[in-house]
RNA sequence: GCCGGCGUAGCUCAAUCGGUAGAGCGGCGCAUUCGUAAUGCGUAGGUUAGCGGUUCAAGUCCGCUCGCCGGCUCCA
């Protein structure tokens, strides 16, 4: 009996019932089978030693495939798992997947691990390498499965197993080490060659705040030493450009020991923020925008009928005025609706999109506040579009592509888009978020872009599309939204006279670009490492005199160019050129302009950049020009680079 | 909020076993007047996060509180 075995490349080989894929990258070629992890045949990952007994496609898995990867991580889970087991014989096993960058297990056990800890997982996790044990895997019937958990004391796997549904369950097995697992896995532990345990970290059992604290410990592992190397090094760099650290050492923000989660702007985060507030503010003007403010104290009984007394009560603060009970605003949605409501609407009025720099509070837990990205008081760059039914399309399709061309258009962002759904805590009936869904999900499908669905993940009165851009670590924030709602203008009664002179019900979208002022500046320190383009850095210029004797015409340059505008400063102190430059250097400031004698005499600048260094003299009205036309056109590159020096 | 770690001068960090709190940078002063990433000398700067305890003696050990960091959960 033989079984014909297609390859990717398309030919067909005979092979003996029963043939491994094992066997087959052997046939194809030693290297092959030396880099193989696992096989897909027709379509299903399997194990290299699993018997392939029909007609199959056969494709091997290297560990340089992003499929191999992740199945050298999950094994390496395994590996550790056993690893602890050896060590701690009490330990009970939770989970332990593959993830982005590595991968993790969760373990209860009675005392935390420290990082002394961690090193002599490792040591064993090299032992078991070293003895190259075996993977081998069967099945087993589910109450059998139940049985043998419970025996060795395995209460999480148990739990799990009397979840499933099928009748028959995969073990897999390396040494003494026997685990529930779906697999594949790598044939032997000698496969793992370069891996490191990273830190460990609390997590609840199946990610409940009231069930178990487990231990979960993070390690990662590459195909090659090199991949490692290089990855640790990555992370080594990510940590230079966290916007926390540069914060400070650019003096662009703070956060006190006095205000925890409410940061405080410094001077030169305060020019980043007035630039993106210019900037946002003539882009909402040219699209139909109407600037508005709302109060950032209103009566209780707005909240209460806008549903977030129901709904969001656990994130807002109080307070109390003559005796009357307030709340600070945790989002600007209601004072926009007053605003909508203080006059009757015609249809011939809307859309009308009233948008906001609302400075909204929040009380988020104490654990989850992170530099500017996770804070307790922020700005949103907020908008409420009340529109017709028939607008909506039209309406959702213009933030979406107002929210593209700010993200990479301008600032050359590449972003994730979520479709967030129905929250379990969510506000009126299952027809009208059916349709707010559907309205979301047709918009981004007609512009073409992927997305994930986020089940669950709504807004309390509405789905939304969720925009996400990443960080110097790759965690992903949520920064735009656009969020289709039905339900407040119901609420809120909100009417508009319609062409046959009747009331009607408007809809409405809230959206932010940004997201959060806040955020979105922490997410563009990390993006540029604080080496921002010319339009938004703190200080464009410094004029840098080679001598005392130079003062005046440094001084002089300045003016000339402080009268455009444009952001310049000049370093008076008594030091030497190559200190000033390297101060200059450390601040990022884009370009050094340094003046002595032959400036003086030819009225000209002697630019450097910070990146592309010395660029020759120029006139100083050249300068001028060029930067000028640099910041106005909120280049990311420097245009004087190449402009030609004389 | 939960689990763990951490908290020393403005910043980055040192201080052996519990035994007199130190350095560099930055600041200030003086000298120097300098041509593309650090001139030299001098000098000030501390309730070792806060409160309590153990001890002859606490930066160091113990407890509590606050804050920060890494995760979990949650979210812009």
């Amino acid at each position: 009996m033989t079984v014909k075995i297609t390859l990717p490349d398309g030919s067909v080989k005979e092979y003996p019932r029963g043939i491994t894929a094992a066997k087959i990258a052997e046939d194809i070629s030693p290297r092959l089978a030396k880099d193989a992890v696992a096989a897909r045949v027709s379509g299903v990952l399997k194990n290299l030693k699993d018997e392939i007994n029909e007609d199959s496609l056969v494709e091997i898995i290297t560990v340089d495939q992003p499929e191999g990867l992740e199945i050298l991580r999950h094994s390496a889970a395994h590996i550790m798992a056993e690893a602890v087991k050896r060590l701690y014989p009490d330990a009970k096993l939770a989970i332990g997947p593959a993830i982005e960058n590595g991968f993790y297990y969760d373990f209860d056990v009675p005392e935390a691990f420290s990082p002394e800890d961690l090193e002599r997982i490792e040591a064993e996790m090299r032992k078991i390498v070293e003895e190259d044990q075996e993977f081998s895997h069967w099945e087993l019937d589910r109450e059998t499965a139940v049985n043998e958990f419970s025996a060795m004391g395995e209460v999480y796997k148990v739990e799990l197993l009397r979840e499933m549904e099928d009748g028959q369950v995969s073990i897999y097995k390396q040494g003494d080490f026997v685990d529930l697992c779906r697999g594949p896995h790598i044939p032997s532990t000698g496969k793992l060659k370069a891996f490191k345990l990273l830190n460990v970290a609390g997590a609840y059992w199946r990610g409940d705040s009231n069930r178990p604290m487990l231990q979960r410990i993070y390690g990662t592992a590459f195909a090659k030493k090199k991949d490692l190397d290089e990855y640790l090094q990555r992370l080594e760099e990510a940590a230079r450009r966290d916007h926390r650290r540069l914060g400070k050492e650019l003096d662009l923000f703070s956060i006190q020991d006095e205000g925890p989660g409410f940061p405080f702007l410094h001077p030169n985060g305060m020019v980043i923020w007035r630039s993106l507030e210019d900037f946002w503010r003539r882009e909402h003007r040219r699209r139909g925008y109407q600037e508005v403010k709302t109060p950032m104290i209103l009566s209780e009984s707005l909240w209460r009928r806008s549903g977030h007394w129901d709904h969001y009560r656990e994130n807002m603060y109080f307070t109390e005025i003559d005796g009357r009970p307030y709340a600070i605003k945790p989002m600007n949605c209601p004072g926009s609706i007053l605003l909508y409501k203080r006059r009757l609407q015609s249809y011939r009025d809307l859309p009308l999109r009233y948008c906001e720099l609302g400075l909204v509070h929040r009380h988020e837990l104490s654990g989850t506040l992170h530099g500017l990205m996770r804070v307790r008081c922020f700005h949103q760059d907020d908008a409420h579009i009340f529109m017709l039914p028939s607008q909506i399309q039209d309406e959702i399709a213009g933030v979406i592509d107002f929210i593209d061309y700010v993200y990479r258009g301008v600032f050359g962002l590449n972003y994730r888009v979520e479709l967030s759904t129905k929250p379990e805590d969510a506000m009126g009936p299952d027809e009208i978020w059916e349709a707010a869904t559907d309205a979301l999900r047709n918009a981004v499908e007609a512009k073409g872009m992927p997305y994930e669905v986020n089940e669950g993940d709504g807004a309390f009165y509405g789905p939304k599309l969720d925009f996400h851009l990443e960080d110097c670590l790759g965690r992903t924030w949520q920064c735009g939204t656009i969020q289709l709602d039905f339900l407040m203008p119901e609420r809120f009664d909100l009417t508009y006279v319609g062409e046959d002179g009747k009331e009607h019900r408007p809809v409405m979208i809230h959206r932010v670009i940004f997201g959060a002022l806040e955020r979105f500046i922490g997410i563009l320190i990390e993006e540029f490492a604080g080496a921002f383009p010319a339009w938004l850095a703190p200080v464009q210029a410094r004029v840098i005199p080679v001598g005392e004797r130079f003062v005046d015409y440094a001084t002089e340059v300045q003016k000339q160019l402080l009268a455009d505008d444009l952001r310049v400063d000049v370093d008076v102190r008594d030091e030497k050129v190559g200190y000033k430059i390297r101060s200059a250097q450390l601040e990022k400031i884009p370009y050094m302009l340094i003046v002595g004698e032959k400036e003086v005499e030819a009225g000209t600048v002697s630019v450097r950049h910070r990146q592309a260094g010395d660029l020759g003299s120029i006139p100083v009205e050249k300068f001028r020009k060029l930067l000028r036309e640099e910041v106005a056109s909120m280049s990311l590159k420097p245009l004087l680079v190449g402009a030609g020096a004389d």
